[in-house]
DNA sequence: TTGTAAGCGTTATCAA
DNA sequence: TTGATAACGCTTACAA
């Protein structure tokens, strides 16, 4: 032992009674006498004594301790999420053991499997690999998904309207005036980005407008994962240059903005940009970016209250689905603001 | 129990073995007679065995997880620090856990108990009041305090020379000719604060300054903790208003951005803005904000670094200070881009 | 109102 | 190379 705390044991010694009682004090204290009730919390207060959690939790079975796995902590999207949930949890009684994924998908099994060795009571979320979920629902996890969409999975699931989000995108684009659309989407087997390159394809071809196969592009959602596609996509010729571009999350529009720069031309006069997924913090210091935003503070406030629920009254539980439905801000990078000055002036 | 899992003793009776023998195929493989092994191994596969954390941290009184305790994760300075950190917790086979305070000291107590509760190895420390790190140390618990300094702690620390930061900062503003100077500081009993308003005091009396009392001004790091405070200094008649306000965290100067704005005033020719802590994704979109920037990220690292090296060895181990240089970078908000126009125009 | 005994799932220790 | 036994710190079930 390299900690050789306090146990109950030594404060039912100190208190003169049995380690029943000092468990009673924890966790019913009504019943036990008053006077012996006092004299061990003095005991407790006096030996600094904090109950083992991990002695209790393999008793009970129960952790109190929710996991929430997210891609990338340093994306303000995750630390939103993460606010939510924890707020949630906490006022349940919950701990939130939040595990960062970063870019390796065997990092995410590895997460998974020490949350799971842990024995957190359930589980929250946002990324990982597939074959994770099917261990999960194999095991019957308590599990809850946020963002992304899997057929076949019986468990409850967060999410945006993607289709609708990528189509307001699209549309607002249009109705500026642009026919070059390119999207900068995420990976190819993200069934987020999947969505949101039908939305793009169909509102589109709602328009008779079939985009060049140039113009749709894949990067990932970490920093930096979209600088290689924004360069491709800035380094067309002019002719085949798309005019307008739809960043899939956050960081992929950060992508296109550092390879604009590159590119010696502007936001929005040589390029639109709109994307998914706001920077709030950074809108305030310069409202710049056009975004379709997700409520994503209440992704992981209702996701965290789905979980909780669950784990209270398991035999009523059912899969459910919340679908929250995305908003657009119109701010400067799409060039709408410049095309009205344009037109008044 | 709600977790019905699979234990050692199940897959010991499947594979034809004692508990203890598949015990040594997870943790001293090299002691097992290989095709037991194998078979063992297979068990393990097949019947999908997590061994049981809990039990093994009860005995072995080693959790491998260590603790992280930010001030609010929705800050990208406690971002930078939680991906530091858990980059080498996770390269050292531990797990880290991340508590969020939010804005009270209730909260900050329960987040501590819960984490000791749990018996996490060690404790690394951003923020959370002085009665705390009393009693860790009281129980000898492996601490890391992360920002702040205290007297009479005998501890690990990981700090900023905030005295030099504010110095830079305020020399800066004297340089581009400011003489009215405001500091927006944090909360008057952290550690980080006074020393602000020290360097800050003590180079304005070097230059025979003495800053007006309303111009120096409380807050509190968290999001919005600057607007009243903010309000008051823009709100001071023409006469006493500063020309330059020094922000002592990042959220604050959001504050001053703000008021500055509902003032309907303009910065940086109607007001100078120099703040500690940078918004680096907010700089690719627009770099606006001049800076004393602290290599956050780097303190995670090593701050965990310094714990884990306690962790493997105790004995050796003595309390250690490392103390990291900021460094300015000089943007917009400063008005220093824009005093350069003006000479050389 | 309080106490005793057993056991949660592991591993340390000693024995075979 | 493998196994039996005890113990980690706590709570459930039962008894006093």
């Amino acid at each position: 032992m390299r900690n050789n705390a306090v146990t109950i044991q030594d404060v039912a010694a100190h208190a003169g009674v049995s380690a029943m009682t000092v468990s009673r004090v924890l966790n019913n204290p009504s019943q036990v006498a008053p006077e012996t009730r006092k004299r061990i919390e003095q005991t407790i207060e006096e030996l600094g004594y904090f109950p083992n959690a991990l002695a209790r939790g393999l008793l009970t079975g129960r952790t109190e301790t929710l996991g929430l796995i997210v891609g990338d902590i340093t994306n303000p999207y995750c630390t939103a999420l993460a606010s939510g949930a924890e707020e949630v949890a906490h006022r349940n009684g919950y701990s939130l053991v939040l595990g960062n994924i970063g870019n390796s998908a065997e990092k995410a099994n590895r997460l998974v499997e020490t949350l799971v060795r842990n024995r957190v009571d359930g589980l929250l979320i946002n990324a990982g690999p597939r074959d994770i979920f099917k261990m999960l629902m194999k095991r019957k996890y308590p599990v809850v998904i946020i963002g992304p969409e899997f057929k076949g999975i019986q468990t409850d699931f967060v999410t945006g309207d993607n289709f609708y989000g990528v189509q307001v995108l699209t549309q607002h684009l249009l109705n500026l005036g642009h026919q070059r659309i390119a999207l900068l989407n995420g990976p190819k087997d993200d069934s987020e980005a999947i969505q949101r390159e039908r939305g793009y394809l169909q509102t589109l071809a709602e328009h008779d407008i079939t985009p060049e196969p140039e113009w749709i592009v894949e990067g990932t959602y970490w920093r930096g994962g979209g600088d290689q596609p924004s360069a491709r996509l800035l380094g067309l010729p002019p002719s085949h240059r798309p005019t307008a571009i739809i960043a899939s999350n956050n960081f992929l529009a950060l992508s296109v903005i550092e390879a604009v720069r590159d590119a010696r031309l502007r936001i929005p006069e040589d390029i639109a940009l709109v994307g998914f997924d706001d920077f709030e913090l950074a809108s305030i210091i310069y409202p710049f970016l056009t975004v379709i935003a997700q409520p994503v503070r209440t992704y992981g406030v209702q996701a965290a209250q789905l979980l909780i629920d669950r784990l209270n009254n398991p035999e009523k539980w059912q899969p459910s689905r919340l679908v929250f439905t995305p908003e657009l801000i119109v701010r400067i990078s799409c060039g709408a603001k410049l095309q009205r000055t344009v037109i008044s002036s």
